[in-house]
DNA sequence: CTAACAATAT
DNA sequence: AATATTGTTA
């Protein structure tokens, strides 16, 4: 149980998210499939060379729109060129079902990969750093991340990169180059490196495995704006099955953690639901316990949002809609 | 049996 | 290179 324990969480509201980053997350992943029912296309794909748009594999779900019900839920029709909002997105690997086109490969489906944009993987970071890097396992960092579409193998993959990260960087600049004491922020390695990696500032408990334990004290997490108007992803959902087993009725209806108990998103369960199974044994030798208000709700402001696109080649391109 | 982790594949 | 997938172990 608690092992850890200091008080590196006094600074961690420093260089932390602000709510409009951390809170409102909602990352918006739209379904190919979604996007072919709608008839949504790309108007141009010629234009900037970037945009192309193949629609075919599907899964994931959907997202909450502000309030643009009139239309698709599914903008993605313009260009825009900010990057405000987190923006998680798919990309679709070559291929196109052309001369299926509008079928689906009913098996065989496969997620699009997903592409971790700086928005994404600062989430990721904040929550790793919320969590402490000894219980930041897959499945706690996915809960805490919220973000929808989002599955534990995005994230455990993800991680894993991002540890082998953190090890190169401590050789680095542990003794020194960019002012170690100073701030972890601005690590320099090697631009051409990880760019995402050096695009979010590192905390500095993560360079440093000394002792650095974890006391009990709950951090907030950002304090949840509404948790009213969750969004309404579930239909598309419904979809997942994947490797899901199936979690019958646990009896113990009881949550100790309040991650667990919002009935965000969690597509895993197909019949449970919510609950954590009971385990027997968890995987990390201590229970998350700082979670507490976790609650992200985009609903109340569910200000921007939405993404998607798809970067064959190799570029990542962004779509915001507002 | 689920999940973390490491290794390997695309 | 970045993610995904698979294998193994806790």
């Amino acid at each position: 149980m608690r092992e850890e324990d200091s008080n590196w969480f006094s600074r961690w509201e420093e260089e932390f998210p602000s709510p409009e980053e951390l809170m409102p997350l909602s990352q918006t992943l739209i379904t190919p499939d979604l996007a072919m029912a709608f008839d949504i296309r790309n108007p141009h794909t010629t234009n900037t060379a970037q945009q192309q748009h193949h629609q075919h594999q599907q899964q994931p779900q959907q997202q909450q729109q502000p309030s643009n019900p009139s239309s698709l839920p599914n903008p993605l029709q313009q260009q825009q060129q900010q990057q405000q909002p987190t923006s998680a997105e798919f990309a679709d690997s070559g291929e196109l079902g052309s001369g299926t086109a509008g079928e689906e490969p009913a098996r065989t489906l496969k997620r699009p990969r997903l592409v971790w944009t700086p928005q994404l993987h600062k989430r990721f970071v904040d929550a790793v750093a919320h969590l402490g890097i000894k219980n930041a396992v897959p499945k706690t960092i996915m809960q805490l991340m919220s973000v929808d579409g989002l599955t534990r193998e995005n994230v455990a993959s993800h991680l894993q990169k991002y540890r082998l990260y953190l090890k190169r960087m401590q050789g680095i600049s542990a003794a020194g180059p960019g002012g170690p004491g100073g701030g972890a922020s601005g690590a320099v390695a090697d631009p051409a490196t990880d760019h995402l990696f050096a695009s979010s500032p590192v905390p500095a408990h993560f360079l440093h495995p000394a002792a650095r334990p974890n006391s009990d004290h709950f951090l907030p997490f950002v304090p949840a704006l509404h948790p009213h108007q969750q969004q309404q992803q579930m239909a598309a959902a419904a979809q997942y099955h994947r490797q899901v087993g199936h979690f019958g009725s646990p009896p113990n209806g009881h949550f100790e953690n309040p991650f667990m108990s919002r009935p965000n998103l969690q597509r895993m369960g197909g019949g449970g639901g919510g609950g954590p199974v009971h385990n027997n044994h968890h995987p990390v030798s201590g229970y998350v316990e700082d979670m507490e208000s976790a609650n992200a709700a985009s609903g109340g402001g569910n200000k921007r949002g939405l993404q998607l696109v798809e970067t064959n080649g190799g570029v990542s391109d962004w779509h915001g809609w507002l």
